[in-house]
Parts: structure tokens; C-alpha cells; sequence
DNA sequence: CTGAAAGCGCTTACAG
DNA sequence: CTGAAAGCGCTTACAG
């Protein structure tokens, strides 16, 4: 024993793990690497399993190619002792062919009938957000939005255009499809996006971009056409992301890190003794901050619409 | 064969590596998953990786004590086939320590006599940004720097700081202990360091912050403070990360997807065969954009002091 | 309670 | 070229 701490002996992890049927490791999915939410939710994950004594392996699947090929190959099979999948949507088909793969499995950001899984809801916040510019007085109000064909990559645009066109709806106005336009979930396409928009005639008085980075290209575009925010338009965002505070921008607080924290606690106690999955649905808030106001000239009508709305939350 | 793609079966992974000798993973270290550049060195690593059909094994080994940790205990022993580590700076003994573990290591941020490192020229681009400032007619320059004691953990801070106080004396500025604060690389903590800097009698009229998310944090601070920029502060960071094209940040490109790639590239070329390790530093660059301006009041000096600048590089 | 043996599921050198 | 056997380095049930 002396010895081997002298010689500096380490058990070599891949035959105790033959041995035991234990890998000690666990496989985190993501769409990709490079966007904000999805390093937060690693982020979140990677700490609590670290504590635990938990490998972390990453699978960053890319594109609906890469998606497909993980969920057809399952690359993960005998290798981690659990998996975290993050903003994947699954059919129920590709849902009973993981599970019959054995391996315990935790969703983030999709509901699973199979599988435990932490969310928000996106629905009711894209209401929240929605309705938080109508009852400022606005009735053409644009959607920055997702990629325009991505039925089963991502859920959280659609799911955020559902509730946009909800809230809208509730309040007699009917959306509009020229209102709606792709931004990619980045700076860059949040810019183009409010281009776009602003080329409508008549152009939206305000707009709701599904994520904070969006919201900040869009921000760009409208300032840079001169025109003020919120005076003659207003820009509400998502994700309440470290620059959402710092640019002023209003937009709907979700908890990130937590999400992953979470699912990885989800995960180590998943006794899979057939009690039902959890399925954990996370608060979000509205944020109101300055990139959000009164439609001009309708300031007085404003002040008895807006008490309704006043600690909103979704 | 038929019978076992039919079972949908897979070899385990454990045992073919025992059998092997080869794990068909490579792990990469970062201090911590919340900055933007680690993200995206690991993003460039991964895509190679996986194309090549190695798992990805994460380390995040968080303060000096995760350093020291990984450092002592080594876990990536018998369970990797190569290491890239990221931005930590070793000692002489440390690197000997990590050689006699004898996995193949490659470097990304740091130089090394052992492994073979991809990195940039800290020193030299930290220059070309000071000397921007200073070519421009200011000569109270500001730093806004890394933490401010991390001797070990990271290099980056001090070689910019010394490019920094270099490129000052270079011009016959002595540099001033008063004008160099932290700024934790993080946007509030850029927002704090130059509030503290604009505290400073006389204060800067130009300051370098060692990372865009710290330059963004400081131009709030100078634009709540209703000091403009770049009239009457000039402020330029580095990174040329994607914000900063966006805020119109003069600040100092590095390639940052591309070290993870060739990283992973070296590491998978890594031969061991005795010859000296590849030390690959890539270019920096200059990108002038509207928050930098010359010292007011001396524009018309200026003209004849910006010729020697042009066409600089780090 | 201790220690030697069997077995985890592969790969690969080797005998036929 | 094919096929059976040994061995990779552990864990754990089992005999003593």
C-alpha cells in the first residue's frame, strides 16, 4: 500500500469499471457548443458531478445530422452511467428507443413522459413577455424567433412563438405573419431580424426577440437607423443573459445554471424503480428594465391599462 | 454479425479498452466553463475530436485548489489517450510531473519545452493595444487587468500587463501603479475597475482592458458616468470576441476556435518519437473600431505621430 | 476476517 | 486464412 503510493499507482479506471459495471461517468448532450445557455447548463451540471466524483463526457451533436446519428448509433452505451440531454426534442419513438438503450437519462428544457426532466415554461413566459408590450399600449408587435425549419431540434421558439401568438390573441389582436422573422438565436441575426422587421409597413412598435442576444443585435439595428429605444420602439429579450442587465434591456429572467444543477441532482438519485419521472418546471420572471415603454401618445390611456398587468410573472 | 445488428448490439467500450490499451478519448482541461474563450478553445477541439471519433472528457477544474487537485491526483491517468490543457500556466516541476504521467499533453495559452503549445503572442499584442493609445496622444493609460493575485493559475494577465508597461516605457511613460486595477474578467467586474480608475486624479484618458467582456463593463461605466467615448475617454479591449464588433470596440482579434482546433490537431499527430515539441504561436491583430480616438486638444499633432502606427500587428 | 480464484468482455498473437 | 486461447487489470463472491 505504502508502495503503491510511492510508485504512484493509479487503478486503471477501464478495468475496474469492467469489473464493477460502473463507468463513473456521465454524458452530457448538447445542440452545441458555442451558444451562452447551453455553457451555463454544462456549466451547472459539470459542478454537482465533479462533487460527486463524476466524469464528464460531452456530446455536441450539431445539426439535425448529428443529431440523428446520435440517436440512431447511441454512442453512449455502455460507456456513462447516466446521460443529460439538453434542448433536444424527441419523438415518442426516438423517446422509447433510448429508453430501451437502458441508460438512465434526465431532459432539460422538454417535458418527458419517460424520463425525469427540469424546464420552464416557455409558453407562459413568452406570454408574460408579450403582454407585458400590449399592455404598454402596443398592437404591432414583432417575433424574433428560432430557425425558421427546425420541427424537432429545438422546442423552446416554438413554444415561445405559442405563447406570443396566445397573449396576443387574448387581447383581440391578431398576429401577423410578416411580424414573425428568424434570428438565428445570435447577435448577428437578431440584427438582420429588426432590419427586416423594420421594412414592414406599417413597421412593429415593439418586438419580442426569444433570446437576450437577439434582443441586443436587434437593440443595434434600431439605433443604428437613429431611431430610440423605448420612445419609438420597444425590445423585450429572453434569457435575462449577464449583458441583459448591463444594456439596460428588458427581458424574462430564466434560472440557467440552476437547470443544470439540477438535472444532474435529478440524475444521481434516479432510482429507476418505476416511480414517475419528475418532471420539474423552473420559475421565470419578467424583468422590466429600459428597452421597454409606453406607445407614443398613448401615455395617459397607458397609466389604467397598466395596473392589470403589475407583478406579472410566468 | 447479421444476429448482432439485429440486438442492436455494442462492444463495450471498457473492455476493448483494457484489451487495447487505447481509450479513444481525449480530455480537455479548462479552469472554468463560464468564459466565453474557454468555450469556444473547447469548441474548436471538439469538433476535431469527434470527427476523428474520440469522446471528449471534461475537466473544469475551477480555483488554485481544482488546480492543485488535478495537478496532485492526475485523474486523466489510464483514462485518456491525450491531454489538451487550457490556459494553466505550469511550474518547471508541475510539467515533469504532468511528463511522467506519460500521457500525450498538448498546450493551449503557454508555452512549454516538454509539449507541444498553441498560443499567442500575449506580450506583443498587449503592446500593439497600448501603443494605439499612446500613437493617438494619450498618455494616462489605464489597465484593466486579470485577478489581481493568480501568480500560477494564469499567465495571460501578466504578459499583457507587461506588453502593457513595456509598450508605456517604450514611449518614455513611466507606468503608474494607481492606473492598473482587476477586473476578474468579467463584464461587472470591467464596470467596477473603471470606476475605480475614473476615481484616480488626474485620471486616465485611455484605458486597456485585457478582455472585451472587461472593455464592455468599462464603457458602461464611463457612459453612466456621462463621459463619452471615445471624446473623452478612449477604451480598447482584447478578444474580438462577437460583442464586440457590435459595440463598435477597438480591441485586439486572437483566433480562438482555431487554437482548440490545431490543438487537437498536434494532439492527435503528437508522435512522442523524441522531437521537440511544436511551439505554434498564432497572429494577433489590431481592429480599430470607434472606441478609441485621439487625446482632445491635440488632433492636429496627431496627423504626423499616427504614420509609424499603420499596418501594426501583434 | 483474509487470500486466492474466477470472471467482467473485449483484442490479438498464435497454433492449426 | 480461420478459430480458439490467453491476457488486459481490475472486483467480488467464495473457500479457507
Amino acid at each position: 500500500m505504502a508502495a503503491a503510493k510511492e510508485l504512484n499507482y493509479v487503478a486503471d479506471p477501464h478495468a475496474s469499471r469492467l469489473a464493477a459495471g460502473k463507468t463513473r461517468s456521465i454524458g452530457m448532450v448538447v445542440p452545441m457548443f458555442t451558444q451562452w445557455f447551453f455553457t451555463q447548463v454544462v456549466s451547472g451540471a459539470d459542478a454537482v458531478l465533479a462533487a460527486s466524483g463524476y466524469d464528464i463526457l460531452l456530446y455536441s451533436i450539431g445539426g439535425p445530422e448529428g443529431r440523428n446519428r446520435f440517436l440512431t448509433s447511441m454512442p453512449f452505451r455502455k460507456r456513462v452511467d447516466g446521460l443529460i440531454i439538453v434542448d433536444v426534442a424527441l419523438a415518442a419513438e426516438e423517446e422509447k428507443a433510448l429508453a430501451a438503450a437502458g441508460t438512465p437519462i434526465v431532459l432539460v428544457g422538454n417535458g418527458s413522459k419517460l424520463f425525469p426532466s427540469v424546464r420552464i415554461d416557455n409558453v407562459a413566459a413568452a406570454t408574460t413577455a408579450t403582454r407585458h408590450l400590449v399592455n404598454l399600449g402596443h398592437e404591432h408587435v414583432g417575433l424574433i424567433s428560432g430557425p425558421p425549419d427546425d420541427p424537432l431540434h429545438f422546442t423552446a421558439p416554438l413554444r415561445r412563438r405559442d405563447g406570443y401568438q396566445q397573449a396576443l390573441r387574448q387581447q383581440g389582436i391578431e398576429p401577423r405573419p410578416e411580424f414573425e422573422v428568424p434570428g438565428n438565436f445570435s447577435l448577428k441575426g437578431g440584427a438582420e431580424a429588426m432590419a427586416q422587421l423594420l421594412a414592414v409597413h406599417p413597421a412593429p412598435t415593439a418586438v419580442f426577440a426569444q433570446s437576450d442576444e437577439m434582443a441586443i443585435g436587434a437593440l443595434r439595428t434600431v439605433r443604428d437607423s437613429g431611431l430610440r429605444v423605448p420612445e419609438d420602439i420597444s425590445i423585450i429579450g429572453f434569457d435575462d443573459h449577464d449583458m441583459a442587465e448591463f444594456v439596460g434591456l428588458t427581458t424574462i429572467f430564466q434560472p440557467v445554471v440552476a437547470q443544470g444543477e439540477l438535472a444532474a441532482t435529478l440524475l444521481l438519485q434516479e432510482t429507476g424503480d418505476g416511480d414517475p419521472p419528475a418532471g420539474v418546471v423552473l420559475p421565470t420572471k419578467l424583468r422590466v428594465r429600459t428597452t421597454t415603454g409606453p406607445l407614443r401618445g398613448v401615455r395617459s390611456l397607458l397609466m389604467s391599462r397598466r395596473l392589470p398587468h403589475r407583478g406579472a410573472r410566468a
